[in-house]
DNA sequence: TTGTGTTTTATTGCCTCC
DNA sequence: GGAGGCAATAAAACACAA
């Protein structure tokens, strides 16, 4: 197509309606539409310099004088009046039905193909203002995380210590008794992996006591160690990091990073999710505060100690046998 | 006044739905 | 196949600093 113009009718509100093209532009914004009625909301002056009106009569642009006189036309805005109008029509409902297009160009005195090209272009910088602002939460969820992220690798540090100063008491209680001959290990495990052994015995021996609460320790430690070791700090841990036995006779900590002292086959039905730490629970990514798998539930108590719940038998990691049938419940504890 | 960046209006081409 | 939506893009209009 030549450049130029190209009048034709429309089937708009009205007799005479004109629409005129110019193709000289080329690109993607050469064509314009030039609407033949006056215009409900004209446009005016305004900003800077003086602005000639964007809509003409059907007189105007049949006459030969006016072209000369206004080409090449030019884009023009809306005025106030009519975005504002557009605005609302725009908040009442963000599509623009057939019905309400017609009316909408009526009353606004546009063609109803600008009226649709209007609310498109809304339609796309909505979106982009709705892009920002999701990226907005999303990296104010970032930091949050983050910091969080970081005040666990210094608790994860800071429980480090206390494990190693517990063990080192622990070993030297051992070796001192061991060199009185007053205790022998009964487990017959080596020593350095097996701390302690709960059995029948009412009271906890003061080794046993330590060994308790170092192992405590340890499984919070454990347990942060795989928070913040995951992929980048993200919340999202890899369930298969965490694991948790919940046979019917033992209930222990297994970090398949380490070698377990159980059965692989014994645990494998009941898989540990990751413990949220700020709400003093464990969360899979569809639950909040506990979840479950295959049947085995579980949760954090208000320390973060790991529980598990198989089915209705209920272990809890630090109690000293089971609620439901007094099993005994061995610790244990590895390097 | 001018250069430059941003916003607005509009087209084109592709895709989906009926 | 036509209608409508959307992404990409062009270009005019506008804002603003130097």
């Amino acid at each position: 197509m030549e450049s130029g113009r190209l009048i034709f009718s429309t089937a708009g509100s009205g007799a005479g309606q004109m629409l005129f093209l110019d193709c000289g532009a080329g690109g993607g914004g050469g064509a314009m539409f030039h609407r033949g009625a006056r215009p409900v909301l004209g446009m005016e002056e305004g900003g800077r310099g003086v602005k000639r009106p964007f809509f003409t009569t059907p007189d105007e642009l049949l006459e030969e004088e006016y072209y000369d006189e206004q080409l090449p036309e030019k884009k023009r805005r809306l005025t106030p009046e009519q975005v504002h109008l557009l605005e609302r029509s725009f908040e009442e409902e963000n599509k623009l039905e057939p019905e309400r297009k017609t009316e909408l160009a009526r009353k606004l005195g546009l063609q109803p193909r600008q009226v649709a090209v209007w609310f498109q272009n809304r339609r796309a910088r909505w979106k982009t203002k709705q892009l920002e602002r999701d990226f907005d939460r999303l990296k104010a969820s970032f930091d949050a995380l983050r910091a969080d992220h970081d005040a666990l690798l210094q608790d994860n540090h800071r429980l480090h210590s206390q494990v190693m100063s517990l063990t080192e008491k622990l070993q030297e209680k051992e070796a001192t008794e061991g060199s009185d001959g007053a205790a022998v290990d009964a487990s017959g495990l080596p020593a350095a992996d097996v701390k302690v052994a709960v059995s029948d015995a009412e009271e906890p021996a003061p080794a046993e006591e330590a060994a308790a609460a170092a192992f405590e320790v340890q499984q919070q430690v454990k347990a942060e160690d795989r928070l913040s070791t995951g992929s980048g700090g993200s919340a999202v841990v890899d369930t298969d990091a965490l694991v948790v036995g919940c046979g019917r006779q033992h209930l222990a900590a297994v970090d398949s990073s380490v070698e377990s002292y159980f059965p692989g086959d014994e645990y494998h039905d009941c898989v540990m999710g990751p413990m949220d730490h700020a709400a003093g629970g464990i969360q899979s990514e569809e639950d909040d505060g506990a979840g479950s798998d295959e049947g085995c539930s579980y949760y954090a108590d208000d320390a973060g100690v790991l529980f598990a719940d198989h089915g209705h038998h209920h272990h809890h990691q630090h109690a000293d046998d089971d609620e439901e049938d007094g099993q005994q419940i061995s610790w244990w504890m590895w390097n």
